[in-house]
DNA sequence: TAAATAGTGTCTCTCAGACAATATACG
DNA sequence: CGTATATTGTCTGAGAGACACTATTTA
């Protein structure tokens, strides 16, 4: 028969490690948009397993110093792009026996966004880190199953352009509607009608007018600059798919 | 300088236990919907930490039997209920030093549906889990940030409430419209346009007509069963908050 | 002035909200 | 028949789609 004993004393004798307990990674999806195309943020990996692949950034969370798992991903994609992304949101979680070759692993993954002139001083001259262009995944065999990740994000990023202006933390801390349409197209893979994208954007109060105006080009467009609210607002109606 | 060495090598050679990984369990948000009211399936805890309180089924990953986070969840989820609930949906992973005083913890936190009557004889006469009435549980403190977790699906299946018909999950293989508008309510917090709730369901082609009509009462309501597309539905436009 | 891009006017169409009207049970 | 609940008819209004039109810049 057991005997009872106290939370405390159960705690003192309690040994983390007597379980074997799977591996713990956090990952991160992390885009941008330059150059008209969206880009996700890969690392060519420098050790075994999956050595010379490219997969996303990533890494074990460090139970000594991380306060959180959020914690964990930020750590991850600052010591990357030199900042912490104005996006990260928690994506999915993956885990079974075979996705690394280690054994039983989990992978907490995240999908976040930033503007590409934040983070582009930090990798200039990094061969390990690199945007790619998603078009340009389709042939490429990443580590893990990181390249299913990445689709999982698109998708879930692409749902948000019907329904928010969260890809506009894609682009830097200003930018244009035109930018911004394009960038919604580029998710959703079709155009927009531009009277509703403008319509919906300004009925709902989203986006503040700096009164600057963009150079070059013909016709200047105005640049805005993100609400507060911005990132929590989703429209009662979606967009056209 | 560290030689070059194989993959072949370095699995050989690499020990999961070297380093003290987060503990790491599944949980599970189960809802249903029971005499009027949502209620959410907890479990005594019947060891420590946080022995005697009441909190999500869950448990350790089981790396020697479990093939997959999501096969860990639907063994939790059928050795409380009996069965494996028709819907499962992974919500969110939490992990922090805090949370569980056994140290660094991570749980990957599931929600899902299911008929009451799916799961009532199994649990009859079980003192240690019980269907809780979601009202009841703004006195209970419950283990872990359980409370959190069960608020955060309760957030997240309110939404669904506005724009697909998942709720019905918590429902029987048939039932009516009138019920399934009143979860819907019972949801949202509020009523819904009867017309508008009707109209879109019978338009998007989602519930299908078993012919059968419900017994006793006034009126009888006919008995619909959900479309195989049903899960995966929708709609364009979401019900008025 | 022409070309290019930014931004607006305005009509149509779909669909949710509102609520009245009808239908089908049971006692 | 009266009451309760289920189901339908129909009008209104919000907002997206379509597309023509105007405005502002540079060459």
């Amino acid at each position: 028969m057991t005997q009872e004993i106290s939370e405390k004393q159960f705690l003192k004798e309690y040994d983390a490690t007597a379980f074997a307990s799977p591996l713990l990674t956090v990952d991160a999806a992390l885009f941008t948009y330059h150059e008209e195309q969206l880009k996700v943020l890969l690392v060519r990996r420098g050790a075994h397993p999956e050595l010379g692949k490219w997969g996303l950034p990533g890494g074990f969370v460090l139970s000594e110093t991380d306060d959180s798992l959020e914690a964990a991903v930020q750590r991850v994609l600052r010591d990357k792009t030199g900042v912490i992304p104005p996006y990260i949101e928690q994506l999915l979680s993956t885990g079974n026996p075979t996705r690394d070759k280690r054994g039983w692993s989990v992978s907490i993954c995240y999908s976040s966004l930033m503007a590409h002139q934040e983070c582009a001083p930090h990798i200039v001259g990094v061969t390990d880190t690199e945007w790619v262009a998603l078009d340009k995944l389709q042939n490429m065999k990443l580590a893990f199953d990181h390249g299913s990740l990445i689709e999982h994000a698109r998708i879930r990023l692409r749902q948000k352009a019907l329904y928010s202006i969260v890809p506009a933390r894609a682009l830097g801390k200003e930018f244009t509607l035109p930018e911004l349409q394009a960038l919604h197209e580029a998710l959703i893979g079709k155009p927009i009608q531009k009277r509703s994208f403008r319509r919906r954007i300004e009925q709902a109060n989203l986006l503040i007018d700096t009164g600057k105006k963009q150079s070059g080009g013909r016709r200047p467009a105005s640049l805005y600059k993100l609400s507060s609210k911005a990132d929590k607002y989703t429209f009662v109606r979606n967009l056209e798919e």
